[in-house]
DNA sequence: GTAGTTTGCTACTTAGCGTTACAAACCCCC
DNA sequence: GGGGGTTTGTAACGCTAAGTAGCAAACTAC
């Protein structure tokens, strides 16, 4: 398993091609050719076929890739296909913005819980869930088989949940806040940073 | 300028140790190690260290490195010091996250406008800005020095937005929606895909 | 003053990526 | 059915970025 693991390159590929070609299909396209997805990724497209042909025929020469098959292809090839539970915390503008949007759901990641300590939004329709209260957690994370954490949480508070949702076994977060998480090294965090990014586009615009 | 422009994966990640350095800073921390960036972005202390030092000298020995200086010393490097203006796009939950968070103003940003066409959410007040109506865009992008556009706006719309946005002289585009963006090739897109960097995490996670 | 820490710097090695090139397969139009 | 244009699949080559190891110099703390 571990043997035939991609490198990191390859893996940020894929993950990158599998977003575009989401869109794609979202806008009604149905094949699209390496030429397009270099265009919209900035990757090589000599780069993009040599990463698929690797793992099999995907392609029509003359054509493109069928975008519907590639999508399964790629979720195979990154062994990520079926539906993956995520736990949100957070029921704030930003917490209901994810929930109400198809943005994980998309690639197969489905909110199974919503989480929030205030009064006035424990109860509530947020998107097709309820929100719980924090306290619920524990018990959900032990039925359920949560693989994700998404914290829509203010910073203050953040690394406490990550403590309890490390506790509870899960091994990715993804913060949308802006604490610092120490986590043990087995748990991956993952910190959303659009400025950040903004920067990096904006060197290469400046200079 | 072109001349020493530094490579891709310089800036890419540069900009990561100024992410890690704004959080730590938000976290009262004063100092950092090479070490300690590594553990919370991946990258070797080494690499750290010869990305930092091919600049100037800018750590202590045996303490580390002081991380507002660091921070200003790394904008410099990147050309990004000072204030840049951004416009948002969508009053809707997300856009309102987006405006009353401060991670676009921690790294020089300013939402200088935000717009919608919304009649309930024109007028309303958002963080400190009043939301104005769609109309009043070309007006602004006149007066101001808008550098980014921001889309927290639904997918059916984004291409037209972005067109106006182009028409406008911006080429920056920072898209929060769902659609595949069509843009001249002097103009970037960053598309925000929370879902594929979670499909990435899960990847290495699974094998 | 001594031990421990951390930067700055060098040299070496690896391998990932861009580039070029081209045959094979496919579509479309005549 | 044949020809032109398109796009994939694949190989070969070279460059450059990045990992690795190692060490002296500078700093802190005890």
């Amino acid at each position: 398993m571990a043997s035939d693991r991609l490198t990191l390159g390859v893996a940020a590929r894929l993950s990158r091609y599998l977003q575009v070609l989401t869109q794609a299909r979202k806008m009604g396209k149905s094949s699209i050719s390496s030429q397009a997805i270099s265009e919209y990724t900035g990757v090589n497209p000599t780069q993009i076929r040599r990463d698929l042909s690797g793992f099999g025929k995907f392609g029509k020469r003359g054509v493109g890739y069928d975008i519907d098959s590639l999508i399964e292809q790629i979720r195979k090839i990154l062994r990520t296909s079926g539906t993956h539970n995520i736990a949100l915390f957070g029921a704030g503008n930003l917490g209901q913005a994810i929930a109400s949007s198809s943005v994980f759901g998309d690639h197969g990641f489905q909110i199974s819980a919503i989480f929030d300590v205030a009064p006035n939004r424990v109860g509530q329709k947020v998107g097709d869930l309820t929100v719980r209260h924090y306290d619920e957690f524990a018990g959900v994370a032990a039925n359920d088989g949560i693989m994700v954490g998404v914290l829509a949480v203010p910073g203050e508070v953040a690394q406490q949940v990550a403590d309890d949702l490390v506790a509870s076994g899960v091994k990715i977060v993804f913060n949308y806040s802006d604490a610092l998480l120490s986590v043990p090294s087995d748990v991956t965090v993952h910190t959303s940073s659009p400025a950040v990014e903004l920067l990096y586009a904006l060197y290469f615009y400046l200079s």
